[in-house]
DNA sequence: GCCCTCGGCTAATGTCATTAGCCTTCTGGC
DNA sequence: GCCAGAAGGCTAATGACATTAGCCGAGGGC
């Protein structure tokens, strides 16, 4: 007998993200998961209040993440270079994740721990733009516009979205560069 | 008694518009469509093959919707106009229909269908950048780059990702000039 | 030794999509 | 006018899910 790791809702969690990672996110279902935690799905809800409840973990969880790489990623950089690790660890981890991107709330101003979270992945990015000199609301702008290409051209791409053969790695560095041109315009 | 108009697949389509206008992509069911139809859920069998096809064609009449209104939008105007017209028309029609536009497929490489009118969607704007001298794939990556803003920054405001009070207006046009930025480098 | 909580289970309900099979109505051909 | 057949609706049934209610055994604190 293999011993039972006694389940909680990390590893609830976790297998949940599994589920996502293999079948998309709309093949995450409580059932799915209850079947590879070797459980029936009603005793899911000893550790999870809802199948929404689930989803919303699983955003924060993907949230982390995403934090957690790309603030390693950018760690000891600064300026242009930055700038572009940040946007290439993006993109990066979208490929890498694009079951686990697509899970991704949009929308984190609801709940509040996918709001804090969300809030401190925001504050990589703001905290990229330093050393531009940026002041306030113009700090904003920046970060939203980078905010834009990221999440644009990853999901598009994510989704297969490109249909034509031309080489994508060139789209991007052009987002790349034309994102850095407005930032030097802008300091 | 009303005269029933008789169903068919486009009627279904259209009431399936408005069910994911009220209640978002995932309110669009076989059941709510059928409700409003005033019919029994199998009966719309007789008209779509399933709730998949149903959705794809949901697709189709976005992407064309989209297609008609940029369309109209861009006409008789060209260059920097022509460009800063379409990206607000883009945002416009995502603020006036986020519901819709969340439906809208952002793959549609594999039905044949949804292939064609997205196509199409992206001729308009190809077309909207002829005149800055663009070939071949500098006219493909000015066309995704153009595609990865209108998109980025329409899909996270309509989730009402963008949390801070900042001006999104102001957003907006700094995007549109940063991308016009790049088309006069460019060309 | 007793009680209670934890974490699992089964049974039941309700919503959906989907399929099968029936029935009525209209239409075209004669 | 009559009939076949297609169109378009319906009911019944099945199977996947989420969710709720209520049962039960094991283990720990006392």
């Amino acid at each position: 007998m293999v011993i039972k790791k006694p389940l909680t809702p990390t590893t609830v969690v976790d297998v949940a993200l599994g589920v996502v990672d293999e079948d998309g996110p709309d093949g995450l279902t409580l059932a799915a998961v209850a079947q590879r935690c070797g459980v029936a799905t009603p005793s899911l809800y000893k550790h999870v209040a809802s199948l929404g409840e689930l989803k919303t973990l699983v955003g924060v969880r993907v949230l982390e993440d995403m934090t957690e790489q790309f603030t390693a990623a950018v760690l000891g950089s600064s300026g242009d270079e930055a700038v572009t690790t940040l946007m290439h660890a993006y993109r990066a981890y979208v490929a890498a994740n694009p079951n686990r991107y697509a899970a991704m709330p949009m929308d984190p101003v609801h709940d509040p721990v996918q709001r804090a979270i969300a809030g401190k992945l925001l504050g990589v990015m703001y905290a990229t733009l330093r050393g531009y000199g940026l002041e306030g609301p113009a700090a904003v702008h920046a970060t939203r516009r980078l905010r834009v290409l990221v999440h644009g051209f990853a999901s598009i791409e994510s989704a297969g979205g490109f249909g034509l053969p031309e080489d994508l790695d060139e789209t991007y560095d052009q987002l790349i560069q034309m994102y850095l041109t407005t930032l030097r315009n802008e300091s």
